[in-house]
DNA sequence: CCTACCGATCGGTAGG
DNA sequence: CCTACCGATCGGTAGG
């Protein structure tokens, strides 16, 4: 059983509401007095579990990442031994999906505001960034090492193709409507055979 | 020789700035001074010019969709006749790329932007957008009347898929530094043909 | 197109 | 975690 202090209530709660509201009215359109109205507390006293609107975006920001980060890794390495390059980028694309729109509060305010913030904020959040891209590229690579990939187009390239695309599905897809496994098998279908399949020649 | 009235050149002046202003800091992060700061007049004088904030703001957002679209459906309209869907399919996704990193302040301002702003000024701007998906949709129906498209994939995935893909680009491609045809004839191979080319079975 | 200003709101802090 | 407040800044307007 785990306790949960007032304290660490207050503060999850916070963050929810932060990153709903920055993802709908961005960065600079969301005051401490929106965020402490929605989440029950008066504005002053967000400064009592943060240390200003920089820390609590902070905090949403690396939260989006590490959530997808966290279900894509373990999906993969739950994989049998030697998947194909199919079952493999199925995998990590379906894992990417689900997570991503599952999270979306928070996925979606990182997606969204990121470009737009102060650039010491963004610094912070680079290298959580940057080691999602690391763990992608290594999941592209041991898809080619089997063989059986074009090589046409390079690893980094295929990568920021894929997770734009992938990413761009929050500003349209309504998880409560929609099948996040069916888009997630559209997807891996278009990134894996594209719209036509076969190349000409 | 066309003659530019003095308002004219300041107005477009004031677009310019808005543009990228918008872009760096999103829509509630650029106040009317720092605007009217960087074009050269005061604040207040913005109001010879424009109604409110919002009618920038939407300004920018239409400008930012009529140039691509110009650009993409001249292209294809040049192109002739009965062309295949590869080379159909290229043709748009080259000029989309070309066109959205050539005016990226105001393409990039849209993409950035949309999502977090007052519904007013949303609703003002999906017009333009819902043409230009519909341009989109014409494009991908004539390449499948072809009749070598893979039918797995409906028309609005693959463009909702495909302009995901093409739009993130903005985030990282400095067309300054890179090679917009290169990457073009990139996208366009994943597109059509994905990263293993032939499906499976 | 400028000057001078309006009421409202901002992030943050002192003191409890 | 609240009350009460700080100086700075916001979009917009009147009058020229």
């Amino acid at each position: 059983m785990t306790a949960i202090s007032k304290a660490e209530d207050t503060r999850q709660r916070v963050l929810d509401v932060a990153a709903r509201q920055f993802r709908d009215r961005g960065y600079a359109g969301v005051s401490l007095r929106d965020i402490a109205d929605e989440a029950g507390l008066k504005a002053g006293s967000l400064y009592y579990h943060f240390r200003s609107k920089d820390e609590i975006v902070a905090t949403v920001l690396d939260i989006g990442i590490a959530l997808v980060h966290e279900a894509v890794e373990r999906a993969v390495a739950a994989l049998p031994q030697g998947p194909s390059p199919e079952r493999l980028l199925t995998t990590a694309i379906r894992q990417h999906l689900q997570a991503f729109l599952a999270y979306s509060d928070y996925t979606s305010a990182n997606v969204r505001i990121f470009g737009q913030l102060p650039p010491e904020v963004r610094r912070a959040n680079l290298p959580a960034r940057q080691r999602y891209e690391a763990l992608w590229d290594a999941i592209i690579d041991r898809a080619r090492a089997a063989g059986t990939v074009r090589n046409s187009v390079d690893t980094a390239t295929f990568r920021l193709f894929l997770l734009g695309a992938m990413n761009a599905s929050l500003e349209w897809f309504d998880p409560a409507r929609g099948d996040v496994d069916r888009l997630a098998r559209r997807y891996a279908d278009l990134a894996l055979h594209g719209l036509l399949g076969r190349p000409e020649a």
